[in-house]
DNA sequence: TCATTAAATTGTT
DNA sequence: AACAATTTAATGA
């Protein structure tokens, strides 16, 4: 369990910064706890913070009018969000949800823009965070094209642990089966059967309330 | 500490 | 979508 020093001590972006950059960093950023379930923020609302995922699990969700919800993706621990909204400036265009009882770091928007206008090595995170985050959002339409249900729960797994965008993921990941199914665009019917497979094969271990990933290489090539 | 209960999650059709 | 079974957490004796 990290404090929000930690976190900004660990992050990559951290790294190329100074002592100072880093203290006015610090200072500009506070800490959340949100319950499961809990709105990290809200679609809609002005957006002012820059966050990331001191402890938890969050996703990124669209939500419809009808009832309907689906997840655009899943932010474990170590990742950081919301530069998009940030940096065009517009309101927040989704909403971010705790799956599970999480501590979120709030930097303040004057803060964001002072490190953009201040350091090269967080300008280079960002752009590096951003590519990455294409590769999986490009990832996931190849996949959701090409692949098999059972491939698609795999990488959807594995996508948890890129180490850019989520650099503190944990083995366990604790996260429902009808979470899971959001998140891959899968009914929960189907995610259980695919898990059950998943298990046959040693690469991972079926919880109460969450995944114990074992292989997470077995499962980014599943389906190759 | 143990038993009971409710809520959440999983397993199956 | 519906239903049964299982696990967990909370409650109170």
């Amino acid at each position: 369990m990290q404090s929000v020093e930690e976190l900004l001590r660990n992050s990559q972006w951290a790294e190329g910064l100074t002592e100072d950059e880093l203290d006015r960093a610090l200072s500009g950023t506070i800490e959340r706890l949100v319950p499961a379930g809990g709105y990290v923020c809200m679609k809609g609302e002005p957006v002012n913070h820059w966050m990331g995922v001191i402890d938890g699990l969050l996703k990124m969700a669209s939500h419809w009018s009808t009832g309907k919800t689906t997840s655009l993706a899943g932010i474990p621990t170590g990742g950081w969000f919301g530069e998009g909204s940030l940096l065009k400036d517009e309101v927040r265009r989704y909403e971010v949800i705790a799956l599970r009882d999480s501590r979120v770091a709030y930097m303040n928007r004057a803060t964001f823009r002072w490190l953009l206008d201040h350091s090269i090595a967080f300008n280079r995170f960002l752009l590096t965070q951003i590519n990455e985050r294409l590769g999986q959002f490009i990832a996931m339409i190849e996949h959701e094209r090409l692949l098999e249900i059972d491939a698609r729960i795999a990488r959807c797994l594995a996508g948890l642990f890129n180490p850019i965008l989520g650099p503190g993921a944990q083995r366990q990941v604790e996260i429902s089966q009808e979470e899971l199914g959001y998140l891959a665009g899968i009914s929960r019917q189907r995610v259980n059967q695919a898990l059950k497979l998943l298990e046959d094969q040693g690469l991972l271990r079926i919880e109460y309330g969450r995944i114990n990933v074992l292989d997470v290489d077995g499962l980014r090539r599943f389906g190759d």
